[in-house]
DNA sequence: AGAGTCTATTAAAACGTGTTAGAGAGATTT
DNA sequence: AAATCTCTCTAACACGTTTTAATAGACTCT
């Protein structure tokens, strides 16, 4: 209600609200003595300034979007956290939107987000098409790629290594001795799957082997900690289980590992067992999980840093398209080979 | 740039303005026929309002705040993706603030969010003091209280039964028979970690047990896997173990689990164990954790709920103080007794 | 001392929408 | 045929801020 205007500052601290504007915009331009004035009156009237006024008025927000795919994925939560710290220090906001898998909710959320005329916005689409982003420059609006390679060089986005981490991977296993390996993964539809298999595929050939007779992949509809448990199931209904297992997400391998262990196979004495992503759990898990890690917050910070860069220097900002190398975690799950 | 604005649409749909505000915010004033020409207008020029002149205009926005305490808690997480589905199906955009469990950054946040003029205001305090929300409903901002009960009559919150839910945890251990159970916690100068100590000992009273000859607490600084992986360190370095252990957490259960397994402990033979939130890695653990369920989801989702209904209705509102039911989850770690 | 330069401030005009009072056109009633 | 009513639509102002051009005063230089 009460709703404290620049005017009424302006009266209290006997200036007009164009100083008083400047004061909080453009400090540099008010005389000490007045400045401190109206602080004064601000904090004496507890004056708040009204965004939308400033966002008309300015033409351009103090707001930022991020549309993930899944808040529920340890993955996202952390490349979040990441945006948010940073965005939060700069004095931006952040609108958050979960498309949870789907094309038309992530549809209807960035609709949402340009209404509300987000500076720029973070992504990590759900599919390979660049028009949707296109519309959404077109109207001024800033995009960065995350987890995903843009087509376009005046795009900026940030990714991690997947084929090198997919290859790291596997020649961590391979070296571990293992020749029979299986690789399970999600829907090779996704292309972070698609470039970790073929990470792994060229890791098996850089160590000089068939791969037609060292890796099975096995493709999972779901990247769940439950399809890791129904593909152990699998695998012991099989009968002959490999001697490694290369999983392209620490969900599917702690429920593979569950899976084995309660089928009384030993990890990693019978099979050894590597996942991605290096989720906090991994290392909390009963035997705790090697895995790829991915610098998951640093990327939610650098993207936050190049869409905000992109929003402020239009002119001087480069365009980068940053790609972080993955790191390899080596713990129980692949220790030493008994 | 090239923003295209309700003036150009209405030219192009050979109306004034305010026809086309009208249909956009109050269709059933405008005749059909003229509704369904302003929508092509709106089509062809792919016109998108903006929110920021419609919030100043109209003296509220379309957009609420959610300020959690742990983002990377997957307890916070499920209750951010129940806010962010409830709001997005009404046409809410949810602005995010993590507080980190900083009281200074959580009022940061607000200050973002006051100056965002967000219709209201989600949060989970750090702390007991009600002073700050009063300010916010001062500037009509409608705060609801998400897992901390409501100091006030006018005031709504949804809450989960601490109490209850460690009264549940300690019952289900004596039960199987334990004796002798240590309740490893958080700081205690947590509301929730309090609160579940003291359903701990009731149980116990109400099985007609003695607490201090039954339950001994130990408090840790922090509720996370490497917490409980220490807990189980010095339990193990004091010599003796008790029969079962309630953690307050499933971090803590999950790091206690662990260190317990990987000192040979057999559990649940040794050692009984259950935790607290069953986030979903709690039944992908090795030894697959029991746990008090928590309706994490549906806490965000009617915390929202509750929320725009004070703000659409504000005179038939009613301001409620939900109380949820925690539910035991049965797993192996307190599997019966070999 | 007067012209020129700089600094600090102000008045007023936007920004794009929502809303209100009222105008105009048919339709209905007297 | 005039008066009244109903239904649509319009014109114009207001929301709170930023920004531009203009003004007034203080200082510098010849």
């Amino acid at each position: 209600m009460g709703s404290v205007t620049i005017k009424e500052v302006a009266q209290r601290a006997g200036v007009s609200p164009g100083t008083v504007s400047n004061a909080l915009n453009r400090p540099e331009l008010v005389a000490p003595a007045t400045r401190e004035r109206v602080e004064e009156a601000i904090r004496e009237l507890g004056f708040v300034r009204h965004g939308s006024a400033s966002t008309l008025r300015a033409g351009h927000s103090r707001t930022i979007g991020l549309s993930v795919m899944d808040i529920g994925n340890p993955f996202f939560t952390d490349v979040a956290a990441g945006v948010e710290e940073t965005a939060s220090a700069l004095g931006y906001a952040v609108i958050l939107g979960n498309s949870a898998g789907s094309l038309d909710k992530e549809e209807r959320n960035l609709l949402v987000l340009a209404e509300q005329r987000v500076r720029g916005v973070l992504i990590t689409p759900s599919d390979d098409d660049p028009a949707r982003f296109d519309r959404l420059r077109e109207r001024g609006i800033s995009v960065v790629l995350v987890d995903h390679p843009a087509h376009r060089p005046d795009q900026c986005s940030v990714t991690v290594n997947d084929e090198g981490g997919g290859q790291m991977a596997m020649a961590h296993l391979l070296e571990r001795g293992a020749r029979r390996i299986c690789h399970l993964t999600g829907p090779l539809s996704i292309r972070q799957c698609r470039e970790r298999a073929t990470g792994a595929r060229q890791a098996v050939l850089a160590a000089g082997l068939d791969p037609a007779a060292t890796l099975e992949v096995v493709e999972m509809p779901a990247m769940t900690a439950r399809a890791g448990q129904r593909a152990a199931e699998r695998m012991l209904a099989a009968g002959r289980l490999p001697e490694a297992v290369f999983c392209a997400n620490d969900l599917l391998a702690m429920g593979l590992l569950r899976g084995l262990l309660l089928a009384g196979v030993r990890v990693p004495g019978d099979v050894a067992l590597i996942g991605y992503d290096d989720i906090e759990f991994a290392a909390a898990s009963a035997v705790s999980l090697s895995s790829i890690r991915q610098p998951t917050h640093r990327l939610g910070q650098i993207a936050t840093e190049l869409l905000l860069d992109e929003c402020d220097n239009p002119d001087t900002h480069a365009h980068q398209q940053i790609i972080f190398q993955p790191e390899l975690v080596v713990r129980e799950s692949t220790g030493s080979a008994r």
